[in-house]
DNA sequence: TAGATACTTGACTATTTTAGTCAGGTTTAT
DNA sequence: ATAAACCTGACTAAAATAGTCAAGTATCTA
């Protein structure tokens, strides 16, 4: 069970450019250099939080990304859900044959996998962008 | 973020295996045929349980396995450790060079990461195989 | 208006992980 | 003896991941 790169490169880039997002947009190079990701990788992700409404990007010199509303806003949830990170235990919901139909005992565990998908997304629909941010804020200090 | 099916079917095998657990010991085709599960898989994620003592075997013909402790002292995360089914948000535990050192602005979301794998952590730390089979006869009912 | 900066898009690919299969054992009840 | 069941390790096809690469377009600044 493990977060995909994508989905915390996107966190990470959104948590940056939530930082160093005064009055200027910020542009994928700087955040690229600074944690350390890929130029071209980070512009997919980019498209993709662009698409979904999360940021939005201002094109030529001095160009950038700016967030598209306030941090406090976006939920990780937007954001993984943006990047097609998504919480999966099982495939009984798209695939009737794998999973739970045609068993004899049916699927005991059913039940289990829904608790636990939503233990997860709980915590996603929680925290904002603006609580790690502020958390961060609170370590330094 | 997914669930991988060697920790999926070794719950669901254990919870079977617990349920048809009288007074024999229960073979993992019986368990193969009611779940749907294939009996060379089975075999491998059965010897990593053997060796987690989380069951013990039988050999021979009317064989097959039983509980090693109470389904009340068999918590999920027993299951999946035995399995290697590790909850992982981040390599930065592991390889020092990706993800935050030597960063300028140093792993902003670190500490998310970690919130997030106790998060999950602490649902798999709670749920013993003994809920799993009263949650589904409470359902049956 | 030339050129640089930065966004935009889509195709492509190496590597790793997953989800098994397969083959050949050993043990033990009947 | 023999069949049922456990035991082990090697192997592999397919999918997912984590990117790279190429060829643009838009806009600011000198």
């Amino acid at each position: 069970m493990k977060l995909t790169s994508k989905g915390r490169y996107a966190v990470m880039a959104l948590v940056d450019l939530a930082r160093f997002n005064n009055i200027n947009p910020v542009s994928l190079r700087d955040i690229s250099l600074r944690q350390g990701i890929s130029l071209d990788y980070l512009e997919q992700i980019f498209s993709k939080l662009r698409k979904k409404e999360i940021v939005q990007s201002v094109r030529g010199t001095q160009g950038g990304y700016i967030l598209n509303r306030k941090a406090k806003e976006i939920k990780l949830t937007n954001i993984f859900d943006a990047v097609d990170e998504k919480v999966k235990t099982v495939q009984c919901k798209k695939d009737s044959k794998k999973g739970c139909n045609g068993r004899s005992t049916k699927c005991l565990t059913h039940n289990l996998w829904d608790e636990l998908e939503n233990h997860i997304n709980n915590f996603f629909e929680e925290k904002s962008l603006e609580d790690l941010i502020k958390d961060n804020i609170e370590r330094r200090v």
